[in-house]
RNA sequence: GGCCCGUUGGUGAAGUGGUUCAACACACAUGCCUUUCACGCAUGCAUUCAUGGGUUCAAAUCCCGUACGGGUCACCA
């Protein structure tokens, strides 16, 4: 019995001309230096933190070089399907803002030539790869049992040998073309596995763009290419996909330099130029002084939709990858101000080789200065959006008072130094429901007042104040002046120089005097300008506040 | 256990033999400014680069050992 009959026997319904394929999808089109990455997720419906990390470094790669950005779908493991699991995925891309060149585009849909770009879709060509593999001797079936692999590990443990199926282990590659024949004749399961040729003494090295120059011995381990079920292993569907894809930079998780050596041995054992490789380390996570990978089962920041949630803008997460990707980013940033991400350089040699902290202190600080820079108009519109899935009586109040919410965003905004206050989407609502009526009215409030506490006092100051000094029409000097007034003539200095000079004759100082009429309006003790907040909030509701809170304390 | 990788301050890190080599940023602390807070400004925060040894006139930077951390060793990706 020959290979090709064997070949035959095994996978009857597929041919082994690997060159149809190879000419399907020639090698792309694109000029010197491009290059050509993809993201490849199993469909599991949501992206990691460190997905969406690898697959933004990705993506930053392919623009820079005027490359091509694709979307696969590791679908190969049915056990881990989720439904609509390529939309989640689609979905987190798009909320950040990822796009995609080629590659699916819904559930069912793709764009591009060189599809299909899920891999369940991809069978007959995994087949007809692994056919010829077969008819070239290079490949073989193995009818082993799992009881049979784990008595071999045993076996190896107790001998203090290297796990795997591997040399004189590797017992069905022994098997004749007749037992072989016998054994499928009777209905027995199989998988296919690599012939592999390499020799553990020997070494290899690969150079990876992230980690720098690897050594490993030779991968001489007979891996699994095909399972029972006729789909492919992932590193038999990475060789046919990325080769076929035309993949020039495979970009992935860490957990796959150990297999290096493998995935080598399988592109040399089709003579396949090896792409290029950047492994990508993980972000970590501290916990209780040591450090772990960022799990989606522990940390909700693991997971891409709590910053959509958050309300972060999407560029102050993109900003924060590129600093975390690229450690020379952020003194580029801030000697370029008026240049935006897409004008900075990615570069691989800048990335790190251990894995980095996730610091979300840091990213709030990027996002607080992000969102300072904005225009009162962009906070609003972020804000909106952010509170129409999220809070919709916000979403409703802002809609309804567009002007007015613009004015109150504005407030120490499109200045020399903004205000930095709003950390992001979520917060904005808790910083300024004071000046919205409809959220003041049914505040169950509580008043922040300090030094002066007395309400007896605070009601003659505030009475005073709207009866005797309040003008709407002041300019900002004025105002002051006016503050300055009603302070000297309840005994707190002018100045708080003055007080500081002599504070045996004063009460208080100024200070003291404007955060009553502060806290009184807003309950709060820490707001932007008092000037700016009374012009918004104008005369009638400046005076009903103040004389609600006289009645209320009588 | 085998194989591979890593270890610079509270955090992210710059720096790969010698002109301040421990930059810069976040965080923290103090002070100044100021009608509050924030902003801004100023100052402080690793005598030392996991550790032991070696090479060298000279090492965070090169070599070896040790410790610790991470990854991987599936018909999962």
């Amino acid at each position: 019995m020959t290979n090709k009959e064997l070949a035959d026997l095994l996978l009857p319904n597929v041919g082994s001309d690997i060159t149809q394929y190879e000419n399907k999808y020639p090698k792309r089109n694109l000029k010197e230096g491009a290059i050509v990455t993809r993201f490849a997720p199993s469909p599991t419906g949501f992206v990691h933190m460190g997905s969406l990390f690898a697959s933004f470094v990705e993506r930053k790669a392919a623009k820079d070089s005027d490359g091509v950005f694709y979307l696969r779908i590791e679908d190969t493991d049915q056990k881990r399907e989720v439904e609509n699991g390529v939309q989640g995925i689609i979905n987190d891309l798009k909320n950040f803002d990822i796009s995609i060149d080629e590659g699916m585009i819904s559930e069912t849909e793709e764009i591009g030539a060189y599809g299909p770009y899920i891999q369940s879709k991809r069978k007959d060509i995994y087949q007809t790869f692994v056919k010829y593999l077969l008819e070239s001797g290079k490949a073989y079936p193995c009818f082993c049992s799992a009881e049979e692999i784990e008595d071999i590990r045993l076996i190896q443990e107790k001998r203090k040998q290297r796990i795997g199926y591997y040399g004189r282990y590797a017992k069905c590659r022994k098997l004749t073309p007749e037992e072989i024949k016998s054994k499928v004749e009777a209905g027995e399961s199989y998988i296919i596995r690599l012939k592999s040729m390499g020799n553990f003494e020997n070494k290899v090295r690969i150079h990876d763009l992230i980690k720098g120059d690897l050594e490993f011995p030779e991968n001489d381990i007979d891996v699994v290419i095909m399972k029972s079920d006729g789909l492919p292993t992932y590193h038999f569907a990475h060789l046919v996909d990325d080769y076929l894809m035309r993949t020039t930079h495979v970009i992935r998780g860490d957990e796959w330099v150990s297999s290096l050596p493998l995935h080598l041995q399988l592109f040399q054992t089709f003579g396949f130029k090896l792409p290029k490789y950047a492994h990508v380390s993980p972000i970590m996570k501290e916990e209780n002084g040591s450090r772990r990978k960022l799990s989606k089962r522990k940390d909700p920041e693991a997971a891409v939709s709590y910053y959509h949630e958050k309300g972060i803008p999407v560029d102050a997460v993109k900003l924060y990858l590129m600093t975390l990707a690229n450690s020379n980013f952020e003194q580029w940033y801030d000697a370029n101000k008026d240049k935006t991400l897409d004008d900075f350089k990615f570069d691989f040699k800048k990335m790190s080789s251990s894995g980095g902290l996730f610091d979300i202190e840091k990213l709030m600080n990027i996002s607080k200065n992000y969102i300072s820079r904005l225009s009162a108009v962009k906070v609003y519109e972020g804000t909106i959006n952010w509170a129409k899935t999220y809070d919709k009586e916000f979403y409703l109040l802002l809609e309804q008072h567009r002007d007015y919410a613009i004015s109150v965003f504005n407030i120490e905004r499109e200045q020399k130094k903004p205000r930095k206050d709003f950390g992001c989407y979520s917060e904005i609502k808790s910083q300024t429901w004071y000046m919205f009526d409809e959220l003041y009215d049914k505040e169950n409030k509580t008043y922040e007042f300090q030094t002066i506490n007395d309400k007896e006092e605070i009601a003659e100051i505030l009475s005073t104040y709207i009866n005797k000094y309040y003008d709407e029409v002041d300019t900002k000097d004025e105002w002051f002046n006016k503050m300055k007034d009603l302070a000297a003539e309840f005994g707190y200095a002018r100045e708080v120089r003055e007080y500081k000079e002599n504070p045996n004759s004063y009460k208080g100082h100024i200070g003291d005097i404007s955060l009553v009429l502060r806290i009184a309006l807003t309950t709060k003790s820490m707001t932007p300008d008092l000037y700016d907040i009374m012009q918004i909030l104008g005369k009638e509701r400046i005076f009903k506040r103040y004389n609600q809170f006289i009645e209320g304390n009588k």
